[in-house]
DNA sequence: GTCTATAGCATGATAGAC
DNA sequence: GTCTATCATGCTATAGAC
């Protein structure tokens, strides 16, 4: 699917094409964990799913997962504390849940844009794809930004990873552009992952600006490229 | 002091002029807090501080600041909870004076370099102060990136407008170079700030690598000046 | 100035009714 | 499939001995 898009394309073209977004993402989670989700109705399901991942969204915002309670999530959800149990195992294994689906798609992200024969045109896509799969999920990115340090030592373990596999990918195109060692590669392949990210992190300070993610995501790209091709300037 | 350094300072000397390190924060923090901490001797009260914020910044990691329990705090300093309470008001305060030293730190940085004539200089040694800040103070700074949102409102509209006033200072000196539009400064102005931050919230990430804070800042002041000043390339 | 002991309450998880 | 009721444990904070 990816390889019909431009390269500098925008959020509404990639929307066309990416394969998990804000409606399709509790099917995505209620199949992921059937054997571990005891309600069987779908209709029921999806939508008790929304509402205990939105509100865990937005408890762990304000006081951090380890730190909100399974009673504040009956509250916001609406379910007491048996109900609830029909769809987690435990606390700990709804923060693997949101974890899990979030590595799914940034280990496939990798993929998306093998086809393209210019390192740097990889690397802008890349970028592109990263700030706006983080628009579209951006509570669940933020989770797992925020809070897998406080997860299992296991967890934690699998998002560095995850992390670091993105960064080389990243840092093994700039190499290829035959412009930087391994050592500059790695340092700028970081301040990428370091800028792009910074859109779902830093969300209110952009909000508030009124930026859009298009904009942002021009300007970027755009700082990396006048680096990695100054010729073009 | 600042005077003194050249605009591509290190970090050896920048640890000549900066008024604040890891062994002198604890005076620092003794003197701030006089009123609440009801220990008079000063030597073992030194001492105990240290054992309490190191400790604090440990289980905090670990678990999130709000998850962490005074008990565990206890074991790891080998006070007992009475002692304890003879340092701090409660635990909501322990996260306050940490809060309140580095907002301290990071007030006083924006007025080190005004006297330079030129703003991308300007720009180059606030970078370049603000990574070697967070290299000698990381857990302090790392504490408020990922624990201010869970703490008391006012504190957390304090932090942000600490990390906003910052942002803009670096907004206006890249406006003034004469090369970017309000709009334009304000976006390569939160690049900056998301590369230089992720020195101290990745810090795992570099340590892994073995790569230098000079390397680090280094890279990031290129890549901004590299933009700011294309024809000097 | 630091300890032990405890008050008063909230927590994660489960059993069993319907 | 969802509820109410309850268990055992752990929490912050304080009182009072030394």
């Amino acid at each position: 699917m990816m390889e019909t898009l431009p390269i500098s394309f925008t959020l509404a073209e990639f929307r066309k094409v990416t394969p998990l977004d804000e409606s399709n993402i509790w099917s995505f989670l209620l199949d992921r964990n059937a054997d571990r989700i005891s309600v069987k109705r779908r209709g029921p399901a999806l939508e008790n799913l929304e509402k205990i991942f939105v509100a865990t969204f937005r408890l762990a915002n304000s006081v951090g997962f380890r730190a909100m309670t399974l009673r504040d999530l009956c509250q916001e959800t609406g379910l007491s504390m048996g109900g609830l149990y029909g769809y987690i195992e435990s606390k700990d294994q709804l923060a693997a849940m949101i974890e899990d689906a979030v590595r799914q798609t940034s280990e496939q992200m990798r993929t998306w844009f093998t086809h393209l024969k210019s390192p740097i045109d990889e690397v802008e896509c890349l970028l592109r794809a990263f700030i706006f799969s983080s628009e579209i999920l951006q509570p669940w990115l933020f989770f797992v930004y925020l809070e897998s340090r406080t997860l299992a030592a296991e967890q934690r373990k699998v998002a560095k990873e995850s992390e670091l596999r993105f960064h080389s990918h990243i840092a093994a195109l700039l190499e290829a552009t035959g412009g930087f060692s391994e050592a500059q590669a790695f340092l700028l392949a970081a301040h990428c992952m370091a800028c792009v990210q910074d859109w779902y992190v830093k969300r209110w300070k952009y909000h508030a600006e009124k930026i859009s993610v298009d904009d942002f995501a021009e300007s970027a790209v755009k700082l990396i490229r006048s680096y990695a091709e100054p010729q073009r300037r």
